[in-house]
RNA sequence: GGGCCAUUAGCUCAGUUGGUUAGAGCAUCCGCCUUUUAAGCGGAGUGUCGAAGGUUCGAGUCCUUCAUGGCCCA
């Protein structure tokens, strides 16, 4: 290391910086504990109570102005930021000049008098003085913050540090998530964990990741959905589990799809998918109230209102409306790939009947449900775990929720008879065998479950990283995942 | 998987039709400054221009491939 490079730059010279703190007998990182006596959120808002008063705060310095004999020290504590004002007269020139060997992103603890300056600055005037620890990393830059997108997402830590929007996202999330354990104690549920690790990835149709149990010498599956483990516990009489996991799916990577996202599923017998909208409605409704005191909220430039009641389009209607095509004549792959043809919409060459209908119901029906809006009654064929409508067997007593055109819930009368339930799954097996890999095999072990009798129940899944998206205005899905998955640097 | 775009100092970004020694602000280093807050004033140093090839008298700039990311499509 040249005498150049040692000179300036800004590891080494940090590092110099703690070799002469040591040499002063002033380790930073040997100090463990700081009695912490409030956050600045707290002495801001709180002004009156704390005037005058002494206070201990600590945490990151990330501005330091400094006057001669004087200076100003902005500490970034988990509620926020506070001034801190170091006169050399107060601390005495020793620990003043602890400055010359502090840098922006270091840890120091504060103690003094709260007071307010000449432009009415709240600020901590320091007192005694503590190095908590040494930061050997520049800080972000302090006007623009870190705006590389990669950046961001690789080292959160440092947009968490300089982005004060990106630690709103995320106490949102924390919010909304003890709100939805909140809201479902109040109905009685009770929270549940199941297998992460599965021989048989069910409950939806996606590919799953694959890996492998050393000492069983079995391949296993990471879980793809909640659901058929959470049907198994109400089979068990626990009449309302939810469980708020991960799940993973094997596909590509977007602003809407992370390979590992958070869902919410729930279960609740002796009800049935209406019983799912009322609850869902009433979730999102207190949600927001709860969150931002209306249920009012914009998404990127759009307005969305989640007062209930959410409007009920009928899917089969509206394709009709929409196409001029009933969806009981669309039979075979072939009439389904013509169909898909003759809007436009491209499919890929694998794909059977039902992914395709998907897909035309994906690009003619949903971009126009912007406010929530309860897509319902969707057709048994794509819905192998749900419920027959008992006045027209072909469709199913089910409802996806959408909002600014997207899924968010879906939800169903759980299919609680076995031998439809076998039938359906036999079904399914054409497909994969015909080569639908995000068919999962047929899980006779939930199967058996459902033979030993399953209450009528009503069941809904909520992707948890959309509903924040929603509520965040976040664009990207990896807006809200702390640590999205990435590819790592070569 | 395909198309488009981006990648230049620690950070955020300029960099003209290819032309001298690649710039600015912040940060860093030195000096001054005891109520500032994008503090201020004076001075200093920044760099494998994402990587590897190629074209050219000459490449940050043009071409090819690769890497990473973003957006759109699949």
């Amino acid at each position: 290391m040249g005498e150049q490079e040692e000179r300036f730059d800004p590891r080494e010279v940090r590092i110099a910086k703690l070799r002469r703190l040591r040499e002063a007998d002033i380790d930073p990182f040997l100090t463990t504990r700081f009695e912490v006596t409030a956050l600045s959120r707290d002495i801001v808002e709180d002004f009156e109570q704390y005037d005058g008063r002494e206070v201990s705060v600590a945490g990151r310095i990330v501005a330091m102005r400094r006057h001669g004999r004087a200076a100003f020290l902005d500490i970034l504590d988990t509620a926020g930021r506070i001034q801190t004002h170091w006169r050399e007269d107060v601390l005495g020139p020793a620990a003043f000049n602890l400055l010359d060997n502090l840098d922006l992103g270091d840890f120091v603890g504060i103690q003094g008098e709260v007071f307010k300056t000449r432009r009415q600055e709240i600020t901590v005037k320091a007192q005694t003085v503590t190095v908590l620890a040494k930061s050997l990393r520049d800080l972000p830059d302090k006007r623009h913050g870190l705006a590389n997108v990669d950046l961001r997402y690789r080292q959160r830590y440092l947009d968490l540090i300089a982005n004060p929007d990106v630690r709103q996202v995320f106490m949102i999330r924390a919010q909304t998530l003890a709100f939805i354990r909140q809201f479902l104690l109040g109905r009685s549920f009770i929270e549940v964990e199941t297998p992460v690790l599965q021989t048989i990835a069910g409950g939806t149709e996606a590919r799953p990741f694959q890996t492998y149990h050393n000492a069983l010498g079995l391949p296993l599956y990471l879980r793809i959905a909640l659901e058929l483990h959470l049907k198994r516990l109400i089979v068990a009489g626990l009449d309302r589990v939810y469980e708020i996991g991960r799940v993973f799916r094997n596909e590509g990577i977007s602003t809407r799809h992370n390979p590992e996202f958070t869902m919410l599923e729930l279960y609740q017998a002796y009800t049935d998918y209406r019983g799912m909208m009322e609850l869902t409605e009433s979730l999102l409704a207190e949600l927001t109230q709860h969150l931002f005191g209306t249920t009012e909220l914009v998404y990127q430039g759009q307005p969305l209102d989640f007062a209930p009641p959410y409007p009920r389009v009928d899917l089969v209607e509206r394709l009709c409306e929409k196409t001029g095509v009933l969806w009981s004549d669309v039979k075979t792959q072939d009439d389904a790939r013509a169909l898909a043809r003759r809007l436009g919409v491209t499919v890929e060459r694998a794909s059977d009947r039902s992914q395709i209908m998907d897909k035309i119901v994906g690009a003619v029906v949903e971009p126009d449900l912007v406010q929530p809006t309860f897509l319902w009654h969707h057709p048994a064929d794509i819905s192998p775990l749900a419920k027959r409508d008992p006045n027209n067997p072909m469709l199913t007593e089910r409802f996806e929720l959408f909002v600014a055109g997207r899924e968010l819930a879906n939800a169903f009368s759980e299919l609680n008879d076995p031998l439809d339930q076998r039938d359906r799954f036999v079904e399914q097996q054409q497909a994969r065998a015909a080569g639908n890999d995000e068919i999962p095999p047929l899980d006779e072990d939930f199967l058996l479950a459902l033979e030993h009798g399953m209450p009528p129940t009503g069941g809904l899944g909520l992707g948890i990283d959309r509903l924040i998206m929603l509520l965040t205005d976040s664009p990207s899905i990896r807006d809200v995942i702390l640590f999205p998955t990435l590819r790592p640097l070569a």
